[in-house]
DNA sequence: AGCACGCTAGCAAGCGTTTTCCAGACCGGT
DNA sequence: ACCGGTCTGGAAAACGCTTGCTAGCGTGCT
C-alpha cells in the first residue's frame, strides 16, 4: 500500500542544488528567466522524486483556488447533468475545476451549500435554476446565475419566449388550432413564465384562442399527470407543448395510456432539447437549449470578469423529430 | 459591488479582544474548553464581522481538504448523473464536498484528470467505470472504483451476473425461448463481461441455447444499432436482454420503427433502472443498480478507511413494469 | 500555609507556496 | 580600473489556519 509521500519543493530544491524559489520559477513558467541548464537540473528532481504541487498552499498564497462552485436543484435531472457536464468542459479547458452540488429545491438547503462553497475559497459561483433569492450580498466572488434572473448578478438564459413561439408557431403550421400548455413549477410570482408567454404569443398571431392548460412540477410524474388533465379536458388538445423535456416525456406516457397516437391524433412539442428526447417514442420535436454555448458564457464571465450586470439570453434551436408530424 | 472582504480571524480575535487561537477553539467545536462568555463574544464578532473560515488555509494546515475527485466517463449519462448525485448527497451529510469531472472515455484524459485532482490535494478519488488500468501507483490517497474492479483499490458495483440471471430468469418465465442480447463496450479482456455470463447462466439453467447477440456502445445510438441487428438475425428473439437503459431505449425505438410491439412482440429488458425507464413506452422492466448502497459505501470507505483491499457487489432489484410483459 | 491541579487563554511554529527584494557574477563601455 | 546594466539565484515574508507548549490564577486538598 503506498504510503503517503508528500514530497515538497523544498525536496526537490535540496534535490537539484537550488533554491526552493528557483523551483517555483520553472514550474510556473513565470516572467523570471532561469538558465536552460539549471531548468533541466529542476525538471529533472521533479520527475524522479514525483513531485506534485500543493495547489491548497498555492491557493493560500494566491488567493484564488481556480475552482467554480456549481449549485443544481437535482444533479440527477438530466438537463442539469447535460449542462453540468458543459460546464465542466469550458472549465477544464481553461484550468479550473468545478465542485458541483444538488440544493434539492429548497431555498435553505441552497443557501447551505453555498456557505460551503464559499468557505472552500471557490473563486466563482454557478447557480442554476436558483429557487429564492439566494442571498448574495457578502459573497465578494463572481456569481452568474443559469436559466433564471436574480437581481443581482449576471445570469445566462435560453431565449424561452421566442423559443416557445417559434416551436407552438410551428405546431400551428402543422394545422393544429387547439394547443395545450403544461407549464412548470409554482407561479413564479405572479409573473407569467417566458414559456407561457411564447405560448401565447404563437396563438394570438394567428388569431387563436388560448388551449387548456395545466401546471405541473418538472418532472417526468409531473407531466403524466398534467397530460391525463389535459386529455380531459372540455376541449382537447390536438397538440401539447409541454414546459420541459420530463414533463413530455410524462405526456407521451399519458397519451400513450389514452390509447392515442402521437402525432396522429396529438402532437408534442418540448422545450429543453436533452438526449432522451431523441430516442422517446416517438422521437420528440424540441426547442433546444443552447447548453454549450450558455456554458462558454457563463464560465468566460466569471474568469474574464465582466463590465456590468447584465442578463444574457440565448437562441434556441427548433429541432424537428416526428412528435410534431414533420 | 460588493468588494472583496477578507476579513481572517485575527480581525475576530481582535474585535473579540481575544487570541486568534481561542477564535479557532470555538469555531472548531474542539477538545478545548472556552469560557462560555469569552465563547459569546467571539460568536457575536463573528456575526458582526461577517467572518468565514479559509478553508484552502485550514487544508493547508491539516492536510486534508475533505474534498472527493470524481471521475465519471460521460457526466451526461444519467446512469452516472444519478450516480454522481447519490455520492454528493453521502459526501454532503459528511461534510465532504465532491469534485467531478468527466474523462469522456479516453485514457489519457482520464489520467490527466486524476492528476489534476490529486494536485488540488483530494481526499479521496472515485473512479466510475475507469478505461483502462490507471496508474495509482503513486497517488497517497484511498481510492475505490465504481461498477469496475481495479487490480490495486478496493471496488463496488452491482452484482451484474446474478442482477443480469434474475432478470433473464424472469424473461424466461414469461415464456420467451429465444431471448437477444445486446452487450456493451468493447471486449473488455478476452473476459466475457459478467452481463453476458448472468445472461447465459439463465438460459442454460433452463436448457436454453444462446439467442443471438449484438456488440454496442452504451448508447442509445448503439442499443438502436444493435437491436436492428438483432431483429434482422436469422432467429430472430422473442425477448432481448440489454446491457444498459441507454441500449435498451435505443432497442426500444429499433423495435418500434419495425412496427413491432412490445412486449406482445418482443419484451425487453434492461440492465441500470435510471429514472428514464420508468417513463419509456411501454415503461421499461430493469435490473436495478442499487445507487444509494454502492454510494454510501464507497464515500464511506473513503472517509472511514477499509482494512483491506477488495471488490464489494451488492445485490439488484428487479422491478417489473410493461416492457417484459408483467 | 503550601502545593498540585484544573481551567482558561496566549505565543509562536509551521503547513507549501509565491514573490519581493537583494546579492553576486559577468559584461561592455568609458 | 571603474561603473552601470543584465542575468541568475537566494533569503525571507506572508497567505490564514491549527495546535503544542506555556502561563496565570483560582480552588481544594493535605
Amino acid at each position: 500500500m503506498p504510503k503517503a509521500t508528500p514530497v515538497t519543493r523544498n525536496d526537490v530544491a535540496q534535490y537539484a542544488g537550488v533554491s526552493t524559489a528557483v523551483v517555483s520559477y520553472v514550474v510556473n513558467e513565470g516572467p523570471r528567466r532561469v538558465a536552460p541548464e539549471t531548468r533541466e537540473r529542476v525538471l529533472e528532481a521533479i520527475r524522479v522524486l514525483g513531485y506534485r504541487p500543493n495547489a491548497t498552499a498555492r491557493a493560500l498564497r494566491m488567493g484564488t483556488t481556480r475552482t467554480f462552485g456549481l449549485i443544481t436543484p437535482d444533479g440527477g435531472n438530466p438537463l442539469f447533468a447535460e449542462l453540468a457536464k458543459a460546464i465542466d468542459k469550458e472549465a477544464s479547458a481553461r484550468g479550473y475545476v468545478v465542485l458541483q452540488t444538488s440544493a434539492d429545491g429548497d431555498p435553505v438547503t441552497e443557501q447551505a451549500k453555498i456557505a460551503e462553497l464559499l468557505i472552500r475559497q471557490v473563486s466563482g459561483l454557478l447557480l442554476v435554476a436558483p429557487t429564492e433569492d439566494p442571498d448574495l450580498t457578502e459573497v465578494g466572488i463572481p456569481v452568474i446565475a443559469i436559466n433564471r434572473v436574480l437581481p443581482t448578478v449576471s445570469s445566462v438564459r435560453p431565449q424561452y419566449r421566442a423559443g416557445a413561439r417559434a416551436g407552438v408557431k410551428h405546431l400551428i403550421e402543422h394545422g393544429h388550432r387547439t394547443i395545450g400548455l403544461v407549464i412548470g413549477g409554482r407561479g413564479t410570482g405572479g409573473r407569467a413564465p417566458e414559456r407561457e408567454l411564447g405560448w401565447r404569443d404563437a396563438l394570438r398571431q394567428a388569431g387563436l384562442e388560448d388551449g387548456p392548460t395545466a401546471r405541473a412540477r418538472f418532472s417526468r410524474q409531473g407531466g403524466y399527470d398534467a397530460g391525463k388533465e389535459l386529455l380531459a379536458a372540455t376541449k382537447r388538445p390536438t397538440a401539447i407543448f409541454a414546459s420541459s423535456d420530463l414533463q413530455a416525456v410524462g405526456v407521451l406516457r399519458a397519451i400513450h395510456e389514452a390509447g392515442l397516437r402521437v402525432p396522429d391524433d396529438i402532437a408534442v412539442l418540448a422545450f429543453d432539447g436533452t438526449a432522451e428526447t431523441e430516442y422517446s417514442w416517438p422521437p420528440l420535436t424540441v426547442v433546444r437549449q443552447p447548453l454549450d454555448r450558455m456554458a462558454r458564457e457563463a464560465v468566460s464571465r466569471l474568469i474574464d470578469g465582466e463590465d456590468a450586470v447584465q442578463s444574457l439570453t440565448y437562441p434556441t434551436d427548433l429541432i424537428l423529430r416526428k412528435s410534431c408530424g414533420c
